[in-house]
DNA sequence: TTATGGATGCAAACCGATTGCATCCACGGT
DNA sequence: ACCGTGGATGCAATCGGTTTGCATCCATAA
């Protein structure tokens, strides 16, 4: 889906502990190290863009094992705290693994003609959420915020309107 | 699902033209005015806030139609540009009917308890869009963006950090 | 080595959403 | 007022992503 990045004009997550301190904390957490595990997160390290459950089953190759079971380890590792989830809008999920002590907070640029993904770092002024909380009572806010666009590949023939 | 609302220090979007002015852009798109496609317009009108298509079904009452039905009528309206889909993260759309000549584009900061809904106005990521768009050479750039927290009724017993 | 509870495979179920098809009816033309 | 026609609807089947029940398996601690 996320093309293989070309050029870097743009933050990468480049990655990353190594897979032995990603099982560390699995033990640490009492979950069982199995094969299927550290499969999933050796494909997770390996992918800089958030990616879907079935990417992630078809990217597992030898080391295969059942969908379900993809699913069940990625809701396991989102409690955990390891991966965190990201929405674009087209009802599937998608995960990218977590720096460790990293809450994973961040946005993304999405290509809507080739899906290409660019990371954004940034986010807009906290103040604005935080006025936003005070002002309406609400606690805990946060928020959800995703590009999206046409990339330069798939960018309209006639470049008319911006 | 969304509460009704209780005080006012938030902006609703009150709406709107009346139901004959609505039917009539049907007409004038040739689009047939039937009794489902104006009971969902009548319910949308009566709310402010995005509601789903299985809301919009139930609160037909005695114009019932096949749910099919509304589903296909809210496709037709965003496709008129009379409805704009919503998207709050738990995998069902949600719509609001917009104003004449208003793209709907906003926001919304939903209480993750209680599903308490407020309208957002003000759009902030609109600098960080353009400057997106320049840096990574995208076009027909847009964002979409909620924000979720715990409304005062929700807020923990012990309200220990923020 | 053994016991045990978590993890897996498999298949069924779930849920929002879409679609194929026969029927219906809103509306323009007469 | 009456047709004729193509869009709209009802109904049921279907789809895709995700979840779940259950028997079995196996990683880990005793
Ligand atoms: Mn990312
Ligand atoms: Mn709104
Ligand atoms: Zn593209
Ligand atoms: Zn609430």
């Amino acid at each position: 889906m996320s093309s293989p990045c070309s050029r870097h004009p743009h933050p990468h997550r480049l990655i990353q502990q190594p897979l032995t301190e990603l099982t560390e904390k699995l033990r640490s957490k009492s979950r069982k190290i199995t094969a299927p595990r550290q499969a999933i997160l050796e494909v997770l390290r390996r992918h800089q863009h958030p990616i879907t459950n079935k990417e992630i089953h078809a990217a597992l190759g030898t080391a295969d094992c059942d969908l379900a079971t993809v699913y069940r380890n990625l809701h396991t590792l989102e409690d955990m705290g390891m991966v965190r989830r990201f929405d674009f809008g087209d009802g599937v999920a998608r995960f990218e693994l977590l720096e460790e002590g990293d809450d994973g907070h961040h946005h993304h640029l999405v290509c809507t003609g080739c899906s290409a993904v660019v990371e954004v770092d940034g986010c807009f002024p906290t103040e604005l959420e935080q006025a936003l909380a005070r002002r309406h009572g609400f606690t805990r806010v946060t928020h959800k915020l995703e590009f999206f666009g046409l990339c330069p590949k798939c960018a309209p023939a006639a470049p008319a309107s911006v």
